[in-house]
Parts: structure tokens; sequence; C-alpha cells
DNA sequence: ACAAAAGTGTTCCTCTTACACCCATGA
DNA sequence: TCATGGGTGTAAGAGGAACACTTTTGT
């Protein structure tokens, strides 16, 4: 078999947000008609990479386009590299817009989490994308829906070990929209009282003495992260909890 | 800036493997010298991806020419794609090598798992590869340092959260030899009753009635690994711990 | 008999879990 | 005053951490 000389590489964002209910993910439109395919059929946001840029440059660059920020979290995932992943009329058709002439897309999956808020939803929307419940997903054009699994995958994990439940929250939150994003991402009911012990106790989040308005209910403190907490708590945490002492 | 037409894409492996004490990585010589390049600098194993190949395939190919083994535990890291990773003389000598004209190296990282044994011992070191105490290594050609750093990061968080430590060690091995494997991959010292009893109960091990011989000390049992129990045990365990019910 | 590693139990304490009511606000 | 979601405490049980001695074998 000869050598492969003749693959593009390109990343695809699964970018994630969240608005309080549920956890959205943006989707564009395939944005060209083409023999039969749909200029309606939804993808996820992708590019090929260009010379001299770094898959991380590429998947930021995608970000700006999509979302018109910058300093996004972001995270490699996995390579989709099955030599027929995109074949046909939508390799043709690659092909054409770039002017190459390869036979294979092998693509790097990221996921990106962003902080929604009017700003952004209607620069996205401008944009013609759209926030849609990942739940609610049936249907991706190619391996966009693999990919935006995977990254899902990668996300639930995450957010049961690192503090990235944060990048998806305002500056100021309350606890209950905490609690209620680790809910809609892991799928999982959490009681209350022991939610707010645990965090609170955790020092990871401080009150800031603010409260909400105009809510006709009791309204509920803004708590922000604290990161340096957080920084210091990494040193203790990883370790397994079989273990009495170590050595370095 | 134009679009990266000319990437090649290739595949390196850390292999691991474990040999009662400590950690060992499975490292070859760079094989050919070429204006100032010495044949004997050490590097990890890997390839160029070929035509109709996935990335997995890719790795596999590796794996089986380098160790002789089929159906090793294998699993991808990282991707590195900075595009000057290789450059100068290294990448004069690829494209000469292979007959290609690239300016780019994409390479894909994976972590594979060995049994280490005799015959496998004796089969790698007939190719001129070394297994190499991972604590030791202080230098390899090009970005292959990262390469098996990342490896190694991941194989560390991995054998802390999913039974891959059993596929380092023989189908029958003894407790200690299962702490001890833990203790060199983490670097972490572990009491040695906590962790009979916890891996024990677990009921993730089980012995077999059979013991060492020939040893100048009580011998110990032997144990195999269990994986219907795992395997059950799984769907309990991916939750947080925060949570006292679930809705699916 | 001795050296060397295997194997074994208990206590203390922390963390998890389960669970129900009062509070502050706007309408 | 009522509807709504915010916020609070406690008791029982499980699991983690710390710790020292006896057993079995070969020499």
């Amino acid at each position: 078999m000869p050598l492969e000389k003749n693959t593009a590489i390109s990343v695809d964002c699964s970018v994630f947000g969240f608005d309080g209910k549920s956890l959205k993910v943006l989707l564009i439109r395939r944005n060209y008609s083409y023999d039969g395919l749909s200029a309606d059929d939804l993808k996820l946001p992708g590019a090929m990479i260009l010379e001299n840029e770094t898959l991380p440059e590429a998947a930021s660059r995608v970000l700006a386009e999509s979302t018109g920020l910058d300093n996004i979290y972001l995270k490699q995932t996995s390579i989709f590299s099955a030599p027929d992943r995109v074949s046909g009329k939508e390799m043709e058709w690659i092909c054409r817009f770039h002017g190459i002439n390869t036979k294979r897309v092998v693509t790097v999956g990221y996921y990106a989490l962003v902080k929604l808020n009017p700003g952004i939803v209607s620069y996205t929307s401008r944009k013609g994308a759209k926030w849609v419940d990942v739940d609610s997903i049936r249907t991706l054009i190619m391996d966009h829906m693999e990919i935006l699994a995977d990254a899902l995958a990668n996300l639930q994990r995450e957010m049961t070990h690192t503090p990235v439940a944060f990048e998806l929250l305002p500056r100021k939150f309350t606890v209950q929209e905490l609690q209620s994003l680790f809910e809609a991402v892991t799928g999982i009911c959490i009681d209350n009282r022991n939610f707010r012990k645990k965090i609170l106790s955790s020092g990871l989040i401080s009150p800031t003495g603010e409260y909400e308005k105009n809510v006709s209910h009791k309204p509920a403190q803004y708590y922000i992260f604290n990161r340096s907490v957080y920084k210091k708590a990494v040193k203790d945490k990883f370790r397994l909890n079989f273990i009495n002492n170590w050595t370095y």
C-alpha cells in the first residue's frame, strides 16, 4: 500500500453553551447546494487547516468566525480518520471549492465552551447559526453526529473532574444555576442540600453579597468561581483514594 | 494564508510494559545517519499513514512491526501539529526516504500496553529495540519527549479510572505485582492492607488457588482479572458522588 | 534459626446519603 | 395571602486511613 500523500486535515468544533435550562450546541448550515446536497443540512462549524497554522489555531479561527469571540475554552478530543469519512458528492464539492485534489480528509474534533449571553446569541443568529438542544439532535452531515457524541462524552468526563463548568456560566451565577448545569450535562438529578454543602464547603465558589432582583420569590445570591482555591486544591486532589502517603 | 495542501500524517506509539519493578517504554534507534543526524538517537516507534489506512490501523501496524504482537491495547492521545515540529535535516531526510515533498508532518500520539515476557523481550531485542525505564529518559529525537510525556499522563489518568492495569500484567499475577504496578505508574506509595481489602472486596480479581513456587518466603497466591465483574461495575460507577438518584 | 515477603483486623473519622420545612419576594 | 423558588440541619451508614504482627517457605 503506498504512502498517503494526499490528505487534507480539518478541525470540527462542538461549541457548547448553557441557557440555564439545557445544554446547547452551535450548529450551522452546510451553506452550499451541490448535486443533491442541501444547503440547509446542519453541521458543526469547522475548517481546513492553513499553512503554518497549528490545529488549536485553526480551531480558534473557526470559533472566532462563528461566535465572534476570542479566548474561548477549547479542548481537543479525537481524530476521525476513516478513509471514506468524506466521500462522494461531499468530497467532490470540497475539492472544487478549495481548488485541491484530495481523496481524503482527516478531521480533528474540538469542543469549546462559551458563556451564552444576548450578545453572542445575536451574533450567531446574524450568522445564520443556531443553538440547539444537544438532546434533540438526530442528524448532522457526514460523521458530525459521531464527532459531537465524542465531544459530549469528553465534556461529561471533564465536568466531573475539573471546573470547566464555570466556562459555561456568567461570571456571577447562583448555586441553582451551577447545579442545573451539572444536571443538564450529566443527565443526573442532584440533591440540592447536599450539592450546596459540598460546593460551598469546597471553597471553590465565593458569595458576592449581590442578589437577584425582580424575581417573585426569595432572591438567590450570586457567587463567583474562586480559581486560586481550585489551583491549590488540584495539588491535593490528584491522588487515588487508597493512599496514605506519597513519595515524589 | 493559503490552505495547507501538503501535510503528511504519522503516528507515534508509546509502548509501555511492566517488569514487576518499574514502568518501561519501548524505544528504537533512529536507524539512519544523515548529515549530522546520528543513527543511534532514540525515538518512539512510528510510521507514516498509508493510503486507505485509518490511524488506529497505522498504529497497530507499527506495533506489529516493533513487538511482533497483535491485539495490543491501544489508545489515542493527542495530536502534535506545530508547523515546525519536523524541520531541517529531519524533514529533508523524510522527504528523501519517502520520495515525497512535504513541508510538514502532523503526528498522532498513541499509547499501547503490552505484557512483558521473555518472548516479547527477545523479539524486541532482535529488532534492536530497548525497554527503558520511563523515569530515566532524558532526550528523544524531535518532540518525542513531549509525545511520551503526554502518553504517560494519559496512562496515569486511565489507570486510576479503568482497569487498564491488567493489560500490563500476565494473565495470572499476585496482589503485590498489581500494587507495585499502581505504585510504579502513579509514583505513590500504597498501604498493602488497605490495597488488598479494596481490590479483593471489589471482586475485580479472583483467586486461582495456584501459588508461587521456589520462593524463599511464603508463596503468594495468583489471581486473575474478572472482566465480567468490571463490566457490571461500570454501569454503577460512572456517577458523581453527590448524587442520590438519577433519571435516564 | 533466620531472612524475606505474604497475608490478616480493628479503630477512628470523614464523607455520602436521605430527607422536610421555613424564608423572602412579587403579584 | 398565595405562589414560587431559595435556603437550611441532622442522623445513619459506608468507606477511607492509619497502624503491627503472624505465617510460610528456602537456606
